[in-house]
DNA sequence: CTGAAAGCGCTTACAG
DNA sequence: CTGAAAGCGCTTACAG
C-alpha cells in the first residue's frame, strides 16, 4: 500500500499552509474563496480522505455513538422492533459521518459496565436510550458518566417528573383510546388487557391508557394479566383469561407478539377469533399480517423514532440545542382479529 | 470534568519514563518485573484508562470491526438470525476490547459504498461477511480494499474454487440428508422443495443437498418452487405446489419462515398438517416452536458461527494465522409438522 | 487572510 | 533495562 495521503500533502499541493488546508476543508471561515477552492481541488486530485483517527484525537470526538441493548439474544430474536430501529438510526448516522457502535448485554449490571467502559475509553460521543424502565438505573448512571444521551419514549405522558435528556416521543395513548372505542362500539363489555413487563414505562403507559379508555366508555376495566411481550407469554395469558368464569369478549395485548400467542392459544382452546373473541395488539409488526385472522393493532413508527433520535443525538453531540420531538401519534389499524361481540358469550 | 489521566501521569507517578510505562502496561517485554508492577499500581491508583484515540492513531488500528448488512429493514424485521448473530459477534468483540460497527444498506451499490468508506476512513480493522452470494461482488471489492475479512458459510461444500478469506462453516448437507431420510422413512414419495433466493450460496447448497438426498432414497426429486425466505413467499409457494395435479406429500422449505408461511397456506386450503402434508424448514428459529403444528426443522447455530467468526477476525487483524473452522453440523429436530405419508393422498 | 507551532495521547524504534 | 525523541494525522489558538 502506498503511503497515506494526509492533509499535509494537500496543503503542499495547494501551496498553502497546513492550517489553511484544514480551515478550507472543514468549511470554517478564515480563508479566501480562491484558497478554499484550490485546497478542495488539491484534495480531490490526491484522493484525500481525512483520517478519522487524527481528527478524533485532536478534536476530542469519536464520531461514533452507541446503542446498548439490554436483552437476551433469544428474546431479541423475536423482537421485530430491534432491526427496524437500528436500521433507522444507522441511516442517519452514516449520512452524517458517524458510526453506530452496537453493544448487547444480558443483565442490568452488564449494561452498566458497558456504559462505564464506553465512557472511560471515550469510545463514543453519545448514546441512545430506549425501552426505559420505571426509575431506570441508566438515567443516573449516564448522568454521572456525562454521556450525551437522547431517549426514545422515555416518559409516560402522564409523568410530570423532569427528565434529564432530550427525548423523542410517539403518543400511543390516543390510539389505545381509539382501539378501546372501536371494541366498545362492537358491543364488547368485558375488554381485558395483557400487559408487558411491568418495569417498562411503555408497558405502564399502555396499561394506564387501556384502563382510562375503558372507563371512558362507561365500562369496568376487565380482567388484567401481567404478560412479558413474548409469544409464549401471550399463550399463557390466554390460558389464564379464558379459564375465567367471566371470560372477556375482547383483549388488548400490550404488543403484537403476545397478541399472536394469545390468538393461537384461544384457537387451540376451541374459540374462533373474532367470532367468539376479539384480540388486538400493539406495534404493527409484519407477523400481525401473517396470523389468521390478521391482527388488529396499534401501528407505531420505529423507524421514524429512530431517525429523529439519531438526528437529535448528533445535534446534541455537536453542541446544538436540542428540543424534544413528537412524531405523529401511533394509529389504529383494524384487521381481522376484532369483530362484533358475541351475542351470547360462550360461557 | 477533571483533566484526563494520561500515560504521562502514570509514568510520572511510577517514577519511570513514559515509554517504560507504555511497555509495562501493554505487557511487552523490556521492563523489569518490579517496574511493571510499579507502573500497574500507579495506573490503578490514578484510575488510568488508555485513550483509544491516542492508541488508534499511533498503533494504526481502529479497534473496531464492521458488519454490513445488505437487507431492507422490513425484511430484516422478520429475520431472527440477525439479532442472534450480532449478539454472538458482539460478545466476543467486547471481551477483546473491540467495538462492533453495524451498517445497513439496501442495495448492492450501497453496500459497496459503505465498504469503500469504511476502508477510506479506516473506520474499522476488518469486516465480517455472511449470506454470501454466488459470485459475490463483495469478494473482489474487499480484496481490492485490502480489508481483513472473515466469512460465514461462504462456500458450498461442493465448491472447489479457492476462497480468499478465512471462513467458519456449519455443514447443513448431512442434516438435509437426514431430514429427507426421515421423510422417506415415513413413506413420502413426492418430497418437494421451496428454495431461498437463488443468488445465495446457502440457498443453492440446500437445494443441491435436497436433490441429492432424494435421489439417494431412490426417489425422483419432486416439484421445486423458487422461494425468497419470507413468510408470504412460503404462502405463495404452497399455493403453487398444492395446485399441482401431482401434489407432493412432503415439503422441505429452505428456511423456517417460509415453512411457517407454507403451513399456514396449506391449512387455509383445507389441508391438515401433517396428516395430509408434511412440512419441514431450516434454521431452528423460535417461531418454529409457536406454529401449529410445531415445525420439524434443521437447527443451525448462528451464535456459535458468530463467536467463531469474531474470534477469527480479531486474530486475523492482530496478525495471527487463522485457519478455517468447522462448527458441529446442523441437526434435525423432528417436531409436529412431519408425519406418515397419507395412505391415499388427497387428489 | 496566512503560516509556524503546540497539542490531542499514545507507540515504537533507537541510543545509552 | 531505561529514557529522550519522533511520529501517527489532525485541529486550533496565536502572532503576523
Amino acid at each position: 500500500m502506498a503511503r497515506h495521503v494526509t492533509i499535509f500533502d494537500v496543503a503542499e499541493r495547494a501551496g498553502v499552509a497546513l492550517s489553511s488546508a484544514s480551515t478550507a476543508l472543514n468549511g470554517r471561515p478564515g480563508v479566501s474563496e480562491a484558497t478554499r477552492e484550490r485546497v478542495r481541488t488539491a484534495a480531490r486530485e490526491l484522493g484525500y480522505v481525512p483520517s478519522l483517527r487524527g481528527r478524533s484525537l485532536s478534536a476530542g470526538r469519536a464520531y461514533a455513538v452507541a446503542f446498548v441493548v439490554q436483552r437476551d439474544s433469544d428474546v431479541l430474536e423475536s423482537d421485530p422492533f430491534f432491526a427496524t430501529f437500528i436500521a433507522g438510526v444507522e441511516s442517519v448516522l452514516s449520512l452524517r459521518g458517524y458510526a453506530l457502535v452496537l453493544q448487547m448485554a444480558g443483565t442490568e449490571q452488564d449494561v452498566a459496565q458497558r456504559y462505564r467502559d464506553l465512557a472511560a475509553y471515550r469510545r463514543v460521543d453519545g448514546v441512545l436510550l430506549n425501552e426505559l424502565q420505571v426509575d431506570d438505573p441508566r438515567i443516573p448512571l449516564l448522568t454521572e458518566l456525562d454521556l450525551p444521551t437522547v431517549a426514545v419514549n422515555a416518559q409516560a405522558s402522564t409523568d410530570a417528573a423532569p427528565f434529564p435528556f432530550p427525548e423523542v416521543r410517539q403518543d400511543g395513548v390516543a390510539a389505545v383510546r381509539e382501539l378501546v372505542h372501536h371494541l366498545a362500539g362492537l358491543g364488547h363489555r368485558r375488554i381485558a388487557h395483557v400487559t408487558g413487563p411491568p418495569q417498562f414505562v411503555h408497558s405502564r403507559e399502555r396499561l394506564v391508557a387501556w384502563r382510562q379508555a375503558v372507563r371512558d366508555e362507561g365500562l369496568e376495566p376487565g380482567p388484567l394479566v401481567v404478560g412479558d411481550f413474548t409469544y409464549p407469554g401471550g399463550e399463557q395469558a390466554a390460558a389464564t383469561l379464558l379459564a375465567l368464569d367471566e371470560r372477556p369478549t375482547a383483549v388488548f395485548c400490550a404488543n403484537d407478539l403476545s397478541a399472536a400467542g394469545f390468538i393461537r392459544r384461544a384457537q387451540d382452546l376451541g374459540l374462533e377469533v373474532p367470532r367468539d373473541l376479539s384480540v388486538a395488539g400493539f406495534d404493527g409488526i409484519a407477523l400481525g399480517t401473517y396470523t389468521r385472522p390478521t391482527l388488529t393493532t396499534v401501528v407505531a413508527s420505529p423507524r421514524l423514532l429512530a431517525t429523529h433520535a439519531a438526528e437529535m443525538l448528533l445535534d446534541l453531540v455537536e453542541g446544538k440545542t436540542v428540543d424534544d420531538v413528537q412524531v405523529p401519534p401511533a394509529t389504529v389499524v383494524v384487521r381481522g382479529s376484532t369483530g362484533p361481540a358475541p351475542r351470547d358469550p360462550v360461557a
